[in-house]
DNA sequence: TGCACAGTGTGACGTACGTCCCACCGCATA
DNA sequence: TATGCGGTGGGACGTACGTCACACTGTGCA
């Protein structure tokens, strides 16, 4: 593990509570996963009680639907935590974990973190916090779908996206989100086709710039209007 | 507080972990809280530390839309923790909690509840799991509002209701939810007029009979198919 | 007794968005 | 060069559901 890798890793809220010491002994029990474009980590229905914190790249966690259609919860990238519902609810995964990038997972199992709950319980009071805000933010994308049109939602999704892995530069704010027009409708939950018409709309006015699997925001104060 | 109460406290997820010694001394922290059909607890936007367990009667808890509409959380019954997540991650309220009719709550302070945490680590792991279980019933709320359409969303609040507050009786299941049909449609997302329709329809049916902030569950087989 | 008001029942109408369709483009494999 | 194939762009059409409108009922309060 590379020294980049431990500082990712330390702004995961497993470990923001640890010291660098405490950080370091938890770390040892932590396995490297490395996946590729389009792997399967885990899928919806297995059972499974190990956590996940993204080193390197993006994964997706998605639900299928019993017709098949299917529900993108959230993409992560690095210092991101998922797959721990399992962990701290032992019950099937209610969700599929697929690789959007190539990309590098520290996977750490429940037999290695029960004893860090136990033992020290500053992690689990910053473990409560995470899930806090996880709900809280699940929430919000809820009441977003009741209240919020599809343009207003894939402006929201753009901007939060943005946030998480957008790069200043000189033609605007890129987002290299690696995405397919179809992931991203599944992620603001409309069709594909709804999606495009409402990017298409934004390039045109000239909010955004459409590039493959990424856009460049030129006036993201519109975009961030558009999306209330 | 009445030995009722104590088992209903007991059967909260904050209590299950405690032995009785523990359980007891928990207790000796609670305030008791009555409030009036309709009387508000906390509002969207304020500060507070306080989780709290309904000991008796139904609240709700509700957001509001910029443009001032609402959309229902959840409706709680006894045994039902609300609250916590102001308390886990210290920001103000994102929902307001108001009474569905007369009720009586158990509150706790964060100070109060603080020591537990890190001296009772089996009580910081209940926590998580509780909190893992409401991020899967949220999600699934989630999936429901892209996947399915306002009726079979109708049926499955009613079933949910039903799991929860429903009593048997000779003519069928009783499901005293309290709530209005506007109230009813804020919790599925939907507009008060289609609820209103979807209802008359299952009724029709018979597959369930319609009484003032109640429902008689005829054909639960039925609602149990539609609502899929 | 009557009035007000909250909640319910139901029809008419518009529209946002899903579905179906096909054309186009770039890229890989034969 | 041809032949797919995954992804995008965009038009035509249907429909589920929101909005508006109004009538009806029961319950509380003067």
């Amino acid at each position: 593990m590379t020294d980049r890798d431990v500082d990712v890793l330390s702004r995961a809220p497993l470990f923001e509570a640890l010291d660098e010491q405490g950080a370091k002994a938890l770390r040892a029990n932590v396995t490297e996963v490395r996946l590729a474009r389009g792997q399967t980590l885990f899928n919806e229905g297995e059972v499974g009680d190990r956590l996940y914190v993204v080193l390197e790249g993006k994964i997706k966690l998605t639900r299928t639907a019993p017709d098949g259609r299917e529900n993108l919860l959230s993409v992560l990238g690095p210092s991101e935590m998922f797959g721990e519902l399992s962990l701290f609810d032992p019950r099937p995964r209610t969700a599929s974990a697929i690789a959007v990038t190539e990309c590098r997972l520290a996977g750490l199992g429940h037999d290695d973190l029960r004893p860090w709950l136990t033992g020290h319980p500053e992690v689990a009071v910053q473990l409560l916090r995470a899930l806090a805000q996880r709900l809280r933010k699940t929430n919000d994308v809820m009441a977003d779908l009741v209240f919020t049109d599809v343009p207003g939602r894939v402006a929201k999704a753009l901007l939060d996206l943005a946030e998480r892995f957008g790069q200043p530069g000189d033609s605007g704010l890129h987002v290299h989100h690696d995405l397919t027009q179809e992931e991203l409708a599944q992620l603001v939950g409309a069709s594909r086709e709804t999606v495009n018409k409402a990017l298409a709309d934004f390039a045109q006015r000239n909010w955004l710039r459409i590039e493959a699997r990424a856009v460049v925001i030129l006036d993201i104060e519109r975009l961030r209007k558009r999306s209330k």
